[in-house]
DNA sequence: GCGAATCCTAATGTATACATCTTGGTGTTT
DNA sequence: AAACACCAAGATGTATACATTAGGATTCGC
């Protein structure tokens, strides 16, 4: 059976991703077990779960908050998740089964679908499915959870901004394919490349809009 | 100041990591709460924060554990690694300072001296700053804390195997003679390839004195 | 003698009470 | 008016008691 914890944590962890609980929010243990109807106890245990992803901070008798990262350290973050990616992508040029490829390519032709009709939401849905098939693509498990916890991490920032400009949609979807392109020819080298521009594109979109939003 | 919790968390994986508690050990809260003369709360608290370090195994109605990968995972995590610290070595070579270079070399000196005279314990300190510095010098925080951390995780089973064989201490030490020259050539691509050619060996040396200790 | 079901102990999960610290507000002083 | 000190309210940190579950020992059946 699963502990209360656990589930505090997952929908927190929820929460946190979609927006729905914004950065910077206190996260008070009393309201907290309140809204979840149970004591402090599950939802400490929860709030210091959480604070191995990364999405909370958490410091010594002060609350816990939603990480709220400044427009640098998503910089630093993007250029992280960049490489790893990137390196996801190279392996899985190498090493991805005939099933898994003929998968993404898959994957990748129904999201052109939501490109086109602009559906934003479901291709930020399909777009979350098909990172996360990089990231078990490159056989690694380490590299995979390393790569999917750190996408989670920046997944607060990115959502709100969530292909902002008219052409981000479409633009990704092409660098998408190109990438796609590289695996089904298994060359990493390509692969690498590809999934490292389209990692600073989107970094490009995401602080862009950030910066606008902040400086208001 | 400081909680209870948190200096437990600390002492917990420094014991883990230097190997006095073992792979596979069970951390039960009500020892550990008399181990440390306080209840069981701050243990609590402590053990789901080590939980997110990745040293301990914690799953619902049983027992925290130590870490006890196998073979594959350590393989897993050395090959994820790999590729990180040379990331952080490509990065170092194009952006650390000269001061950092300097220092860089001067800890590599040191270490050479220990190196001649065996002196396993001097060196396998060194080898830890060492690694340190490359982490920092990649000058992008996420990259260095995810390689920092990851390093640790490896350290249980690092350690005991440390520099096993007769040359693998003068070996070390010549692979990151290696990485010192490319870094001060601000060449990334080979400080790129002597550092996962160093860690590929590391990891040979690891992981066949562990196969040759378990099959006993 | 071996295996499965059952019960019992001891651990973790949860709730609650108390201690300690943070922080914001208030009042005084310069 | 600004700055400092102090105080009060409410938060987190810690301790303890109770509930629940896991896992092993025992016993029963074959």
């Amino acid at each position: 059976m699963t502990t209360i914890a656990d589930r505090v944590c997952r929908q927190l962890a929820e929460e946190i991703i979609s927006g729905a609980i914004p950065p910077g929010k206190k996260l008070e243990e009393q309201l907290l077990a309140e809204k979840f109807g149970v004591s402090r106890s599950p939802i400490r245990d929860a709030l210091r779960q959480l604070g191995g992803t990364g999405l909370v901070d958490v410091k010594p008798n002060r609350s816990v908050r939603v990480v709220n990262l400044r427009v640098d350290q998503i910089h630093d973050m993007y250029e992280a998740l960049g490489e790893m990616e990137a390196l996801c992508a190279a392996y899985c040029a190498r090493r991805m089964t005939v099933v898994e490829r003929k998968r993404l390519e898959s994957l990748h032709q129904e999201s052109e679908a939501a490109a086109r009709m602009k559906d934003k939401k479901t291709y930020a849905d399909l777009n979350d499915r098909f990172h996360s098939m990089l990231h078990r693509g490159s056989h690694n498990e380490t590299l995979c959870s390393l790569t999917h916890e750190l996408r989670r991490r920046l997944a607060p920032f990115r959502r709100p901004t969530f292909f902002h400009g008219p052409k981000r949609l479409i633009a990704s979807w092409q660098e998408h394919d190109k990438l796609v392109d590289a695996i089904k020819a298994s060359d990493p080298e390509r692969a690498h490349a590809e999934t490292a521009n389209h990692l600073v594109n989107s970094s490009l979109n995401v602080i862009t809009y950030i910066e606008e939003s902040r400086e208001t």
